[in-house]
RNA sequence: GGUCCCGUAGCUCAGCUGGAUAGAGCAACUGACUUCUAAUCAGUAGGUCACAGGUUCGAAUCCUGUCGGGAUCACCA
């Protein structure tokens, strides 16, 4: 039981001595002092007020007094307005420190029975990952990190989507135009060297499409419509039913599709080598943001899944046919429409698929809690298939859950794969990572490493800034990203962290073999600087709960970036090695060792690596 | 039109279940490296918390409405 529970219990007690009045400990609110007031921590007595029939003031006066006397934490108070001021005694600083330190996994929460999935990524198999994608896949990983340290036992997976028109373009792409080129023989990464063919389509295509529009065919549909709309306009939005309906291009890509359906050998041998050249890039990407899926699912594997279970739910009552064969459920009743999942021709859809792979996952890994995160464009197709979960009454219905992120944008609007008009992720990183280098040697700081080593450290400062510039953001809100301002290096940072845990390296390194930390209580006359980091540090278990509850990674940064701030103030106010008294010294080394495991730590929860100097 | 998300300093964002005078960073300007790493620290300036009501001892926070931005409402994924 930490020290503040132990208060609140006193605090409960003393208020159950006065008025007779039994309270629930959890429902006080105890929060640090501000710091123009006296005092190191506050209750507020407002809505305890009405037990005594007397005012705030006067309350918060019989509380503390009631504490002063009994409580072995407290040593002093003062109120003001509805405000108790509690002053603690200085064992409660070094016991707390001395806790912290000595408690392995600091942070961590108690075990949990239950088994989470975090399902990110879900790259499409035609082109390579983007700037899109990494805000995706960095909450993803960070949310199974906070899971893990909140407790539970966590599950990564990606969703493959390898299967398709869109594969269907790059293959025909590569066909007509690719020469037998390879990733191999042209030293291109598979996962450009597909997307490269994707853009060619979609370029090929659109020529076609132009010089169409001047087509008899086309006049003729033009002037079919009902109100003649503007030409331009009409053409720009008839795009896709041009794809469909007279494309010659289309038809093939449409062709190819079929084939692939019926496991035609050549196309089959053209689509896994293919697949194979962009599952490789793909993993060259996540190795350098240090990411690992436990499992990955493949589309083309499992889109079958989920009729069965159609199937069971017609039998159940969930779902209704239509007469023409197709399946829907009614979900009118709950706010939401009614929707297909099953088609006419008994194919499956994007739901029936989902419904499929949650089973699947269920029955491979037991996993009672789903995070799927996804883009907030989908937020109705995953109420509707939470909604139909529930009423096939799966095991593991009531806990899923959609983490859902708003879209990053480029300064220029929103990015397009088939145009080009992307941020490749991997352009993205080594960008940051030149970035950082070009920042140190400017600044010609780190000494005696070698080339490697320092190329090392430039990665982790570059990804660092990368990682927690999008992950200090509520995932909810949508952001703007301008490579060309990119992100930057100093200030509200990841790079700042990093600097306050190298600072606190070194003086560890200079310190080495003498200190020892068991060796603290006799330090007294602590100044705010202390007291407020270890009220932070003793903050952390409680932010990891909050993030985890909240599936909300900036909580974490918010409180990494806090921990840092507050030591780097310390740091410039403070000299920690020329500290005389020896229990003080040993107390400031010991609190400077607890941050820096706390800033790793939390750091590690965001997917963040700690250089040991810079 | 229905539903959902967002709106806080010039810009990017914090602000926990309602609590004391709304906070950081960037950009601008001033200072601080012979002293544990200056990717740092200190300071100046910058606000009608979109707007209007309501709830109460007390509202950026909760409720209602309005306005602005976005998403979504396919036998696409």
């Amino acid at each position: 039981m930490s020290a503040l529970t132990k208060l609140k219990a006193e605090i409960a007690k003393a208020i159950k001595k006065l008025t007779g009045q039994d309270v629930e400990p959890k429902t006080l609110t105890l929060s640090s002092t501000r710091k123009e007031f006296e005092g190191d921590y506050t209750l507020l007595v407002f809505p305890l007020a009405r037990y005594f029939g007397k005012s705030p003031e006067e309350v918060g006066k019989l509380i503390g007094e009631e504490l002063k006397a009994n409580s072995t934490i407290v040593d002093d108070y003062n109120t003001i307005k509805g405000f108790l001021n509690l002053s603690f005694a200085p064992e409660y600083w070094t016991d707390t420190l001395t806790a912290i330190n000595t408690t392995e996994d600091f942070g961590k929460g108690s075990h949990k029975d239950k088994r989470v999935m975090v399902e990110f990524s879900s790259p499409n198999t035609n082109k390579p990952l983007h700037l899109g994608h990494i805000r995706n896949i960095l909450l993803g990983w960070s949310v199974s990190k906070i899971m893990d340290a909140a407790g539970y036992e966590v599950i990564t997976t990606q969703v493959v989507n390898d299967r398709g028109i869109a594969i269907c373009k790059s293959m025909l792409a590569w066909e007509k135009w690719g020469n037998g080129i390879t990733p191999e023989n042209s030293g291109k990464k598979g996962d450009f060297l597909v997307g490269d063919f994707y853009v060619k389509f979609n370029t090929e295509f659109s020529k076609e499409y132009s010089d169409w529009q001047n087509s008899k065919e086309a006049e003729a549909v033009f002037s079919n419509q009902n109100e003649i709309p503007d030409k331009a306009e009409f053409f720009a939005e008839y795009k896709n039913d041009y794809f469909n309906e007279y494309s010659k291009l289309g038809s093939e890509a449409r062709q190819m599709l079929l084939k692939w359906e019926n496991k035609e050998p050549k196309t089959m041998e053209l689509w896994k080598n293919m697949n194979t050249w962009v599952l490789n890039g793909f993993d060259q990407t996540y190795d350098k943001l240090g990411v690992r899926f436990t499992k990955s699912y493949f589309e083309s594997e499992t889109y079958i899944l989920g009729r069965s279970i159609v199937e069971e739910g017609l039998e159940k009552g969930v779902f209704y046919k239509e007469k023409d064969g197709s399946i829907w459920v009614d979900l009118t009743d709950a706010n939401m429409d009614k929707k297909i999942v099953l088609r006419s021709d008994g194919t499956s859809l994007y739901i029936t698929q989902d419904i499929g792979t949650a089973e699947l996952r269920y029955k491979d890994f037991n996993t009672e809690k789903m995070i799927y995160v996804v883009g907030d464009e989908q937020e109705y197709h995953f109420k509707v298939l939470f909604e139909i979960m529930k009423r096939l009454e799966r095991p593991y219905a009531n806990d899923m859950y959609h983490l859902s992120y708003g879209m990053v944008e480029l300064p220029t609007g929103k990015m397009k794969s088939r145009e080009g008009k992307v941020v490749d992720a991997d352009d993205l990183i080594n960008q940051m990572t030149l970035e950082a280098k070009a920042n140190a040697e400017e600044k010609g700081v780190i000494d005696d490493s070698s080339d490697e080593e320092r190329n090392e450290i430039y990665r982790k400062i570059g990804m660092a800034a990368l990682k927690f510039f999008i992950l200090k953001v509520n995932p909810k809100r949508r952001m703007i990203f301008n490579p060309e301002e990119s992100v930057d290096l100093q200030g509200q940072t990841g790079p700042y962290i990093q600097n306050a845990y190298v600072r606190i390296k070194s003086i560890m390194r200079k310190a080495k073999g003498t200190y020892d930390f068991n060796d603290i209580r006799g330090y007294k006359d602590f100044n705010s600087h202390e007291k407020n980091l270890i009220t932070t540090l003793s903050n952390y278990p409680n932010t990891i709960q909050q993030a985890a509850e909240e599936y909300e990674p900036s909580a974490i940064a918010n409180y990494v970036y806090d921990l840092a701030k507050k030591y780097h103030k310390y740091y410039s106010e403070i000299r920690i090695l020329g500290t005389e008294d020896k229990s003080a010294r040993n107390f400031r080394l010991a609190l400077s060792y607890s941050v820096a495991q706390i800033l790793k730590s939390g750091m590690d929860l965001l997917g963040i690596e700690m250089p040991e100097r810079m």
